[in-house]
DNA sequence: CCCCTAATGCTAATTTATTAGCACATTGAT
DNA sequence: ATCAATGTGCTAATAAATTAGCATTAGGGG
């Protein structure tokens, strides 16, 4: 089984992010883009929107959010473009959990969901396989 | 498109570690089991050994990790079942990135790695999906 | 116009995490 | 049997993260 390497992608920059950090970043990647109300309300143990309001200027001097005024208000986007957080966390959890093996991550996926996946659902899936084999060489 | 929720699923637990906290979890689900050389070695930035195991006492203090002597030595294991850490890093991934989507966590997967999978780990990937179909019912 | 509300900016206090130091125990080699 | 090497246990110091408080500004309604 082939597996995918973690090289100098997004080089675990999220990895240094503390656990409010996260959580932050976390609701801000859900929600695509949100206001500090939005993830003050989100947060676990709410701390004060003071606190949350902190965190976000942090975030932002280190990079990993920006914000653009919308009315009154600042609206966070990510900074890190969602594919590339989205890959780097995969590779991480292949890398963790994993061996690094598609394979077993797929099975693993698609055993935790299987009484929730509909016949197209299973087609879908299939056929994104079979796009992605052809679509290589 | 069905999606998985998160509720009651090894409670975010692992979402309250801190950053030493998670990079010492991480290996050690890695490696299945590792001594607190091994973590040390292993961890970025590294910290005093000692600093190492300190935090091991205290990720078992939380109830992270279970140790057994091998020898002289301790050896660590993870405390919550592999099985069960994965799945719930899964579920928070499915949830933060895909919008609960299995299929569009699975196609980015495959699509990362296209070029890297062959056509025998297409078959693998195609065999999960359908005996996982077929188990259904 | 004036006040109330809901924002932000900045800073200081507190709490938590991280680190390192040192004492003690055990094994193995000479 | 003693010494060196390699473990662990505990504790205190330091550094970092988290929190909250207070000042200020802008908008909207009466």
């Amino acid at each position: 089984m082939s597996t995918i390497g973690t090289a100098g992608v997004t080089k675990g920059l999220i990895q240094k992010l503390t656990r409010r950090e996260r959580q932050i970043m976390d609701i801000v990647y859900k929600e695509h883009k949100a206001t500090a109300a939005d993830i003050h309300s989100q947060l676990p143990d709410r701390p004060s929107y003071s606190s949350v309001r902190a965190l976000l200027r942090i975030l932002e001097e280190k990079g990993f959010l920006k914000h653009s005024s919308e009315g009154r208000r600042y609206v966070y986007h990510p900074a890190i473009a969602p594919e590339r957080a989205k890959q780097s966390a995969l590779k991480h959890m292949l890398n963790t959990f994993f061996d690094g093996s598609v394979g077993g991550m797929v099975t693993t996926l698609v055993d935790m969901s299987a009484a929730k996946l509909s016949d197209e659902e299973y087609d879908q899936l299939q056929d994104a396989i079979s796009k992605a084999r052809k679509a290589r060489s």
